[in-house]
DNA sequence: CTGTTAGCGCTTTCAG
DNA sequence: CTGAAAGCGCTAACAG
């Protein structure tokens, strides 16, 4: 419309200088009453707003944050997102939402586009196994979901062993004594740690059969491999699955098989899980939580202030469904 | 980490001046092959990346296009954005990706923002009524899942009253003849366009009485209002659900109540949607195509070819699952 | 308290 | 084909 309302025009304007104006705009003090008042009716008669970009250039650093997650498709991730978004608004901080695809090249690409950006400040669900180039980047960092190693960064994180561990003892509690954790990724680190917290609550029951279903749930063997585990001469009387991208694989099986006297515990709440018959007894992710988190850390580290490397790990509680309760 | 190579560090390193750089990295031909070579060799020894954020203030137009939804939460938006992210990257062009929360300061609000950052240009779906205002924006803007109203402006939709139709059509060749309508939304365009799309299968059917519910999904009294109407002396034998909202609303409810006896067809699909007994029918969103679609015209928009200002509809298929084919 | 000068890194003139 | 000068809109540095 209008060509652009510049700095200097709300200078002229108001009688004063570009800088004078800038330094109303910024909340600098040191300008007197009256001019601050003949520069903000200026403003506002002019509707002048800043320019992002030039304002940027010269301060060296963006009003913005960057939020780098596997998919943006992704549930848990989206809703990461959302909260993050939600908190950074309405400080005047934009987000710039990228999604990786779990692909390491994509996400060096991406990053270093952000980078490029003079983002303030990074938001990222690392699917590369080491972060050191990383390090590189001249804006703090703040992982989440999964943890930042061969870097010194923070970390916002739920209790993978934890959680694990509390549903597969839940499992136990009901009398299931052989228990299948299907829908392993060996290659993250994440589900590295659930693994380990399933075997440690077989463990202290004292079980020691163990049934790992190690195919990715983004391959159709996922679903194979679990209805000829159901098939099998001995087979599990539970299910423990460790993701939600396994649950949303696992779970059509067990329903199109009629399998529902399988005990099943899920890590990741899913949409509609309680409109399932039996409801889906889940570890709650908190995606919210973690966003909130990771969100007002990264505040921080932009902010400065002095804290040590953390790894902040958000609550998890188990929400019983059905599903988990069934006798074994 | 390395204090950022510059443009004129590499007109340095090979011995010509920043504005030949400048032509060889943007592709202008006119520039003699030994230079170009020595250009592109410094260019690679020094790592040089170009500043988007210079660039586009001296451009006066950004490498980003923005993408502003009810909420990335929304699997919806999130599928439409996700695409949308998968075209424009490989091009070179970042995606700023932002939610209203369906309020309407909130939109215009984050609409001005991205076009202070000189936004290449604009995916919306718009939940202001009248999109006047955005005839003021300086770059094309594309509206999504709704359509652009008071203002010349491409759409991309999917067709509402012929999902409408189709699903109630369904519902009727199935014996069906009380056939509720629950979750209007009378101030979204789309939701009345539904709305005529289930009145006139009805009204083909040579059906007469309606059941309407008008609660909005996002609040509890859809719940409510759903089991009254259920239980009432003269019930519906199906329900039609006129988006995916309503219908993480509404499901849980008829599962709750046992009540798998209702035919049941949503618009929009639903994540495990084949999980539940029965599956649910659904109209096909196909948000991927939506998004594509979109990116497309967009691009199309931004390079500045002539077409006519469209509303481009998205094609839907309905997917039986067995909860729209329930006998009435 | 206020203004001037310079320059962020790039690209658009316009002149060789 | 190549380069010098100017400036996008803003703010840091340094006067006054």
């Amino acid at each position: 419309m209008s060509p652009r309302v510049r700095l200097r025009d709300v200078a002229a304007a108001a009688a004063t200088s570009p800088k004078t104006v800038s330094r109303v705009i910024n909340g600098d003090p040191r300008v007197s009453e009256a001019t601050r008042d003949r520069v903000r009716r200026a403003v506002l008669d002019l509707g002048y707003q800043p320019d992002p970009l030039a304002r940027s250039l010269r301060r060296g650093t963006d009003d913005t944050i960057g939020v780098v997650v596997d998919s943006v498709a992704d549930p848990f991730f989206a809703s990461v997102a959302g909260q993050i978004e939600r908190i950074a608004l309405p400080k005047g901080i934009t987000v710039m939402i990228a999604s990786t695809n779990r692909d390491q090249e994509h996400e060096r690409e991406v990053l270093e586009r952000m980078a490029q950006r003079r983002v303030a400040g990074l938001i990222v669900a690392p699917i590369s196994g080491d972060h050191a180039h990383l390090a590189g980047l001249s804006c703090p960092v703040v992982f989440v979901d999964r943890r930042a190693t061969g870097m010194e960064a923070d970390s916002v994180v739920v209790d993978d062993h934890g959680g694990a561990h509390a549903a597969v003892r839940h499992l136990v509690d009901h009398g299931h004594r052989r228990i299948a954790f299907v829908g392993h990724e060996p290659e993250l680190d994440t589900l590295r740690r659930r693994l380990a917290g399933y075997r440690a609550a077989l463990h202290e029951a004292g079980i020691t059969e163990e049934f790992l279903v190690a195919s990715s749930p983004d391959r159709d063997e996922i679903v194979h491999a679990t209805a000829d585990l159901l098939a099998s001469r001995r087979p599990p009387t539970a299910i423990f699955s460790p993701s939600t991208r396994s649950s949303m694989r696992v779970l059509p099986v067990l329903h199109r098989l009629g399998r529902l006297d399988v005990g099943f515990v899920a890590f990741g709440d899913l949409p509609l899980a309680d409109s399932l018959t039996p409801g889906v007894t889940v570890i709650d992710h908190a995606p919210e939580v973690v966003g909130r988190l990771a969100a007002a850390r990264l505040m921080d580290r932009i902010a400065g202030r002095p804290l040590p490397t953390e790894v902040i790990t958000a609550p998890l509680r188990l929400i019983p469904r059905g599903s988990g309760e069934v006798p074994a």
